[in-house]
DNA sequence: ACCTGAACACCGTTCAAGT
DNA sequence: ACCTGAACACCGTTCAAGT
């Protein structure tokens, strides 16, 4: 066979194939011609829809940061007439901001549900998160991300330079949270832990056991106490009357 | 040549050498026949050193994570006799704990000052942080941190528990900030912000410009209000009396 | 336009051979 | 004990050839 009547891939089967297989398997079993094989082609019918390798694995970092959810940003849907024009500026207590006719979630509780929807959709792909990570590039979805966060806390009332920061600063703490799990990287083994080189890790050798749990109640413990962190620097920015 | 009288390769001399090949190209640069090379010998040499390029990797991700100040916790060295018997276990209102003769530092500086070296180290060799990222393993210098860590959370009043969860979300945000630059990640280019698309991102070309301080005032932002976050949680703890 | 096999310069690792 | 060249099964990518 040259050329079949309907193509046999699509940029979406390579991706989709691609993503599974990097979660299966990890980063390093993802090469061309392994993803070839398991679409039932030669290795390079792959370069008929993407230039390169590394166009491919932009393509399925950006199909994943697709997934986070981005609806708490910007003026809510749920909240009346959708544009009624002017604008009253002042933050709220809880910084809320209401231009006429519009609500937008305040900001802490919108970096929250953010979080924990970006977490989510990394976690459930821990194995390409250190490409993610490289930031957003020319990449749609992650520019999007980066403007609705950008814009949010801006509006809230966040010096732009703050709310740069707070972009940055959820970033790191996120995609920590999502490249490898914490408990798992202590050895189940208990012989490891020798109690002379290393007094306290005398019960390490069951994290790994509770992986779910510990990764879950440190996120959560790391998240609030940034929102909390953060909420006392927005008081002293813009303190209640 | 066959065997030369002295060696030509040492752990130490390949593990340096290695990182530096990392450092300066990245981790796909380090193959062992390009480092074979750099170490002017043939590839299969390596191979008397270590047994498989993860084992060679390993010992490079200790060796930085060596490099990791440790020194502000456990007791103090600057406070009269070394090791007095006894204990009186109760946590002072900073954090601080006396057990007698024996002077801690106070558990939120330790961990600021331990996070600002730690992300030092991490920050310093980008490349291999999602390596050192999947978690301690075997690897004694990892361990020592993990172990030094979680004791001084545990002797300043934290309970076990807590204590694994601060560790991992330190983790979490520190190696998040050093795995890549969240200024860099934004292309200089401005064309690639279309107003369209991404109504804030106006000035995002800019970003890349100021990548040391935009970093840099994020992960201080982001560790102050991670710690003052925290202290809010120990006070509930331990409320003062 | 889209797929193929052949080819190029690479990989990590094994192994017999040298001293 | 420690280094070597040859060899194996892999890589990403190019390219001429097919329909």
């Amino acid at each position: 066979m040259a050329r079949p009547r309907t193509p046999l891939l699509s940029r979406e089967r390579i991706v989709v194939t691609a993503l599974r297989l990097i979660d299966d398997e990890g980063l390093d079993a993802l090469s061309t011609r392994r993803l070839a094989t398991e679409l039932s082609v030669s290795g390079p019918s792959l370069y008929n829809h993407f230039a390169t390798k590394d166009e491919l694995l932009d393509a399925v970092v950006d199909s994943v940061i697709g997934e986070v959810d981005l609806s708490m940003f910007g003026p809510a849907r749920a909240a009346g007439p959708a544009r009624a024009a002017g604008s009253s500026g002042a933050a709220g207590p809880a910084g809320a901001v209401a231009a006429a006719g519009e609500v937008w979630t305040p900001w802490p509780e919108a970096l929250r549900d953010w979080a924990r929807s970006y977490r989510a959709a990394l976690a459930a792909h821990p194995n390409i998160v250190p490409v993610l990570a490289q930031g957003p590039g020319r990449r749609p979805n992650a520019l999007r991300l980066a403007d609705a966060v950008f814009g949010h806390l801006v509006e809230a009332g966040w010096p732009r330079g703050q709310a740069t920061r707070i972009g940055a600063l959820m970033r790191y703490f996120v995609t920590g949270s999502a490249l490898a799990s914490f408990a798992a990287g202590f050895p189940a083994d208990a012989e490891v832990y020798d109690a002379a080189d290393y007094p306290h890790l005398g019960e390490a050798h069951r994290l790994a056991g509770h992986r779910g749990t510990v990764d879950e109640g440190a996120f959560e413990t790391g998240l609030e106490a940034l929102l909390d962190g953060l909420a006392l620097r927005f008081e002293r920015l813009a303190p209640r009357p």
